[in-house]
DNA sequence: CTGGTGACCATTA
DNA sequence: TTAATGGCCACCA
């Protein structure tokens, strides 16, 4: 495998990685870091999915903080998409917080 | 080059 | 529970 990856090769990784959360499960930043080989760079991660086009396909919404809160400021545009998004999903909330389980990548691998 | 910023996170207090 | 801290690092002025 390549080892020397540009930035554009992580951001793709790191796409494909969010491609794979199903519909109704959610992922953290940090959890798509870490299934994408690189564990500690949940920034990046914030940062590539800033990249993606609206009709890029990739399941942004299905990424959120580690706390379980969507991470734009409540009351945005961005935060108010992204829980619609979701709770069409079925990803239920409590408190501004997502109830339903995580993601398991070993689980459901697809 | 330096310094500030941020769709983050685990730890500590 | 919230707040501060240190780490992470691409990007921009």
């Amino acid at each position: 495998m390549t080892r020397a990856s540009s930035t554009r090769e992580l951001y793709a990784r790191i796409w494909e990685t969010v491609l794979l959360i199903p519909s109704g499960r959610v992922a953290s930043y940090g959890q798509v870091a870490d299934v994408a080989g690189l564990p500690g760079r949940a920034r990046l991660v914030g940062r590539a999915l800033g990249e993606l086009a609206e009709d890029s396909g990739v399941p942004w919404h299905r990424v959120i903080g580690a706390s379980g809160r969507i991470s734009f400021p409540a009351g945005t545009a961005h935060h108010r998409l992204q829980r619609a998004l979701l709770e069409d999903e079925g990803v239920r909330f409590e408190g501004g917080r997502v109830v339903t389980p995580r993601w398991d990548p070993d689980a459901d691998p697809a």
